[in-house]
DNA sequence: AAAGCACTTGACCGATTAGTCAACCCAAGC
DNA sequence: GCTTGGGTTGACTAATCGGTCAAGTGCTTT
């Protein structure tokens, strides 16, 4: 091999910067490949197609921040404490980004999810994945505070995939209106939601 | 006038359908043009760019479907049903569009204020004033709740907010998702999230 | 030294894009 | 019957798109 210089990485990092900040259908392969410092004969070397990129990047950023999640979801840490860890999270993210891009940039699997859905489906089909793959977090956190007893709900994973809703329709919003007000106040309306259901326990 | 022939309704309804089925990047002038059956150069003698059918495409939606909202949010029926009006409407909404295209549309100001929210402040600027105006009724539904005693909640413009955002999120993840299902519970979420609190009425 | 190979290069292709334009059509007003 | 002007037409532009390709380049293996 030439170089062990990570053409690839570049080009998967790059790219999910580029599309996460305006569109998938706005960002061209010549683009990233400028933005990058590569040629686009070498994109089309590591890459058969625009959207295969993406789907990789995608999924390069999901198994980067791995870790994160499960550092944050921890099941040593208190359930609750967890979804605020989350929401804390998701707001410093979003601040960095919007600092850094001169705009809020919202979820980027729901962002590029949304705009393809029907246009491409591996790319749709990645997002639903990795959005879930983003819920099944939060489902594991209720269902320990219900096992600890420090929430009570009727259905565990109904309230998972509301507070799941709720982030999302939350970042879109914020991203739309582009305003990180939005997302100031999200951990308490997440604990205000589940806080009411503590009543009966 | 040489005729009447509704060419710039035409161009609006076939243009705003396109843009909500797919995406705004990926419909082009042509595309619009050809299903409407009209020439490139009348496009262009009605609208002077693509963006400004979008927004006038998006307001010329809203004004066609106040009089639902409005007769959905009468002040003559009860707050809550109101509410569950609104989530069957959704749905039905929804599953014509569904059923019409092939696939789950979403809410239409979402899906293209989060793909051109960093790329064109008009349009941008119309799906975050049409967002806010849907909201608005939820707001009043909720003020309306509280004041006929049937619900209880500290903060009634910050749980209207939240609903909104759980409506937003839901037809975004049943976009991305393909599914209907996804919406099919959404009237029993919105009453178990403000149900919640009628406990202490 | 020679062959093999992963990677790079930049010119190139046909298709498509948003937007322009000059010519034209035809009904209404004079 | 002539002028006026909103509306229509379709060919046109210049740029950009995703994707291709033949010709390299330089390290590794034989």
């Amino acid at each position: 091999m030439k170089k062990t210089c990570g053409t690839k990485e570049k080009l998967l990092q790059v790219g999910f910067d580029l599309i996460w900040d305006s569109s998938y259908g706005s960002v061209s392969v010549e683009d990233i490949c400028k933005r990058a410092g590569i040629n686009k004969g070498s994109f089309y070397h590591f890459f058969p197609s625009k959207a295969d990129l993406a789907v990789e990047a995608y999924e390069e950023y999901w198994q980067e921040h791995r870790p994160e999640m499960d550092r944050i979801f921890s099941p040593s840490v208190p359930p609750l404490e967890r979804l605020q860890a989350l929401c804390r999270v998701i707001y410093e993210c979003q601040r960095e980004k919007a600092e850094q891009y001169g705009h809020v940039c919202g979820c980027p699997y729901a962002s590029v999810g949304s705009e393809v859905a029907t246009l491409d489906e591996k790319i749709r089909a990645k997002s639903e994945q990795l959005m879930n793959s983003k819920m099944k977090y939060v489902e594991s956190a209720i269902a320990d505070a219900i096992r600890e007893g420090s929430v009570q709900v009727k259905d565990p994973a109904g309230a998972a995939r509301t507070i799941h809703s709720i982030i999302l329709g939350k970042l879109l919003e914020a991203r739309v209106q582009n305003d990180l007000k939005v997302l100031a106040n999200l951990e308490s309306t997440l604990m205000d939601f589940l806080g009411a259901k503590m009543v009966a326990a």
